[in-house]
DNA sequence: TCTGGCACTCCAGCGGTCCGAGTGCCAGCA
DNA sequence: TGCTGGCACTCGGACCGCTGGAGTGCCAGA
């Protein structure tokens, strides 16, 4: 049909447009900017149906339209091209995470790598510690009934705790247990700890077990939440911006939501690596991001994303563009882990 | 002079009432307010007076005085008197950070704290690295010519970084090194690192001293900016809340200097655990603070402060309420790590 | 099925007015 | 000498009404 699929361009032209210049836009705008082909009265038309299926609206009556959150969620499921970044947006991606010192200096840049790219507030998870491999698991002795438990995954998280020994330790115990610790958890998976802990146990020497016990106690605890999952967030500049306009309110509960984490880590625990998720408006269950969209996908070398970055701002976005440079960033964070 | 008296008495009152009200304050309300046992007409000439010499202003003829800058510092040094944190304060500061399981979450636990405590924007810098004690050198071989090391200190701080070693290494060469390390090392303060490198190489057995020279190359590496300070930041969310009042502009400048990180470890650079600094104002030599103060004190076990904690707002701050409070923090911040 | 024309709506911006808060000054009083 | 009450003055913020322009919906005609 000539009609639907014109309707269609009008619908991907107004997002656009909406998106660039955050005016309502008018049929006339639209006339002269796009190539449609057809006068602002048929636009009209074209605008009053698209009105009526609920993917545009209007601010009040003398104004131009704007796309409602379904008409967002159509412009990406099936209007919006691929947008590939430009030859300085890739050179700049390697520029900035060459050199990357360890996990957080990879992250941090990160997190202001895609802040920069998008202008948008960024989120960069930590590599989920269950799907991590163990690469070394260290013990010092703290005093005679206390040992640091420091733990290091493939994917160059470092965790300590604290241990409380049942007994008195020596030195050399400690050197007996660690060594029977790495021969059991190097490059196993983390998500497998729980199984191998109670054999572990059981087939230690009698004198180390209780202290098997307490170090293998610890190590599982770590696996759970919060310590399981950490975030870092950059480019919160970047919403003080427009933040009468993109944000009615204030830009307040969204910062807070932010800092709490724990919003943002239940919207990554579904990305994978494989697709970009957009999560877009009122689809947020969480009510501080009810005015906000959500860009998201997983990071990691395999098929498994070990955690998950993306981008969070105004319904009004980029997502051609935010979608490309998350999946870019992403796929390079992915290597920068796979290397080291 | 009782004259003077009672003019510092109306600048107290002022900048007390404009801190809780944010409205510029008048001879009549002040004289409602605050029992300074004269008529209005009699604080008008006062606040003549102070305007006169600086500490207060009028934004504009018919309008209140508002404290200038100079009329902060005024207050913060002469007039403001400590102001114990009340006893719920207190157990809240307790509970907050008890059951802390490392430093990363000490520090995390912190910021949120004193964020809530002061309704600022809170800062806490890791234990610099420097002043920080070896506790364990750790080296997990990743490949035969290549060795991760794993630098945990006294403070809890945990750095790792990759060492390309210049030959091919063996297990046992490893742990030879290890040791060695270790015997040097463990202990020592990690400014004293870069004396004692040299010695170290020079004493080494010979098949060893190419290796002992890139650790300790990568070590010292380590001990430069910007690996060794880091900051963890919260509570922007306070700074939404009358952003229109308080920042002219907008918050993205402050927002971005404190993304900077740079700029407020500058600040940071200077405190010490003795005493709270504050920093009004102009007195900011950084552009995006100079409508904001900075509130900071080191904190730490001992004489020499590890790192900072502060919180930065609005020169319309409570400032005997957010010195307070910083003391408060970094005090058990303080206690924490000299615990673990 | 599209187009141009037309009447209609409604917001943003502008200028003018008014009110109240706050001031400075002055004369009188302790 | 210092404090007070009174008074005239200033000025910004709120309120109001107007107008212009952008944008729409509808309709008749191509």
């Amino acid at each position: 049909m000539a009609h639907d699929d014109r309707r269609l361009r009008v619908l991907r032209a107004i997002v656009q447009d909406y998106v660039s210049t955050n005016d309502p836009v008018g049929s006339k705008a639209l006339a002269a900017r796009y190539d449609l082909g057809v006068s602002p009265a048929t636009i009209r038309n074209d605008m009053a149906v698209l009105e009526e299926e609920g993917y545009i609206t209007q601010p009040h009556t003398s104004a131009g339209r704007v796309p409602t959150d379904k008409g967002y969620r159509f412009f990406v499921d099936r209007l919006s091209t691929v947008k590939p970044l430009s030859a300085a947006e890739r050179t700049a991606i390697e520029k900035f995470l060459d050199g990357a010192v360890d996990l957080h200096d990879v992250l941090g840049r990160s997190v202001r790598l895609l802040a920069q790219l998008t202008r948008q507030v960024a989120v960069v998870q930590y590599p989920t510690l269950s799907r991590s491999a163990v690469r070394h698991l260290e013990l010092v002795p703290l005093s005679t009934s206390r040992l640091l438990m420091v733990l290091i995954t493939d994917t160059g998280r470092v965790e300590q705790r604290v241990v409380e020994v049942p007994v008195d330790t020596e030195a050399e115990t400690v050197a007996e247990l660690r060594t029977l610790l790495n021969a059991t958890f190097t490059g196993a998976k983390l998500a497998e700890a729980s199984d191998k802990a109670p054999g572990l146990v059981e087939g230690a020497p009698l004198h180390l077990r209780p202290l098997v016990a307490a170090v293998s106690a610890t190590l599982l605890e770590t696996l759970v939440e919060p310590s399981e999952d950490r975030l870092v967030i950059g480019g919160t500049a970047n919403l003080a911006q427009g933040s009468a306009l993109d944000f009615p309110g204030t830009v307040r509960p969204l910062l807070e939501a932010l800092e709490e984490q724990v919003v943002v880590l239940r919207l990554m625990a579904e990305v994978d690596s494989s697709a970009v998720i957009v999560s877009i408006g009122e689809e947020n269950q969480h009510e501080a991001l009810t005015g906000a969209s959500f860009v998201s996908v997983g990071y990691g070398s395999g098929d498994e994303a070990l955690g998950g970055l993306g981008v969070v701002g105004p319904t009004r976005m980029d997502y051609a563009g935010n979608m490309a440079a998350v999946r870019a960033v992403a796929r390079y964070v992915g290597h920068l882990l796979a290397e080291s």
